[in-house]
DNA sequence: AGTGAGATGGCCT
DNA sequence: GGCCATCTCACTA
């Protein structure tokens, strides 16, 4: 790597290997609702530490709106250790734990002073095969935020990374558009102590879809 | 199918 | 000390 490689910032950094299907960092700056509404159908990828690249599609996500959401960790624009990936700019993993032993993994998005995101509920793996025959609800691998982390084997060492490159091994590339009418709208999960916030409509899943943590 | 409790650790909303 | 953007298992029915 030469000196110019160690002067470039992140964001300079697109492989152009990268381009054709990833999602570019611009995407993430964008209105958060929009971001998790949009993040239905694309591709989540990491490379884990054998080389071996897991792949699941997105099929259920939920915004969090920052300093005035009261269900964001965010909220009052708490700036501490455990949210600090939060306050970087739109495109970067957050992720934390959660009940002592689950990984929550998020998008972040809009930019440093607007520290929001989007919350990944659940992905269709593919590549995965039930172990006996058809799938069954219960024993899905992915159904769920912790869930989908214990399974694409992420923790607390993938907070913070660039989501917009591969470079990073942890990354989203365009899937099929998922239409309108197959998209439910509903509020989020696992914040009634939010007060009015808990019944916003920022809950988004694929309708039908079996790997949804909550149908 | 639906309910309830326990696990378990970092941070106080 | 109490609370979590959760999951699994045991228990009822």
């Amino acid at each position: 790597m030469g000196t110019r490689d160690l002067q470039r910032s992140p964001h300079d950094v697109q492989p152009a290997a990268d381009r054709a299907s990833m999602i570019p960092c611009s995407f993430y700056r964008g209105d958060t609702t929009t971001v998790a509404r949009k993040l239905l159908g694309a591709v989540l990828c990491h490379r884990t530490e054998s080389g071996k690249i897991l792949r699941g599609r997105i099929v259920e996500t939920e915004a969090y709106l920052g300093i005035e959401d009261p269900a964001c960790h965010t909220f009052g624009d708490r700036r501490t250790a455990k949210t600090r990936s939060m306050y970087l700019d739109g495109g970067h993993s957050y992720i934390y734990l959660i009940y002592g032993m689950h990984y929550c993994l998020n998008v972040v998005t809009r930019s440093e002073r607007e520290p929001e995101a989007v919350l990944l509920r659940a992905i269709e793996p593919l590549d995965w095969k039930s172990p006996g025959g058809k799938p069954t609800r219960t024993l899905l691998p992915s159904n769920g935020p912790g869930k989908l982390c214990r399974y694409l084997g992420l923790t607390k060492a993938h907070d913070g990374l660039p989501m917009w490159t591969k470079s990073s091994g942890l990354w989203i590339q365009e899937g099929e558009a998922v239409d309108d009418g197959l998209v439910v709208e509903t509020s989020r999960v696992g914040v009634a102590y939010a007060g009015e916030a808990a019944g916003w409509p920022l809950r988004f899943y694929i309708k039908g879809n079996l790997f949804v943590s909550k149908p």
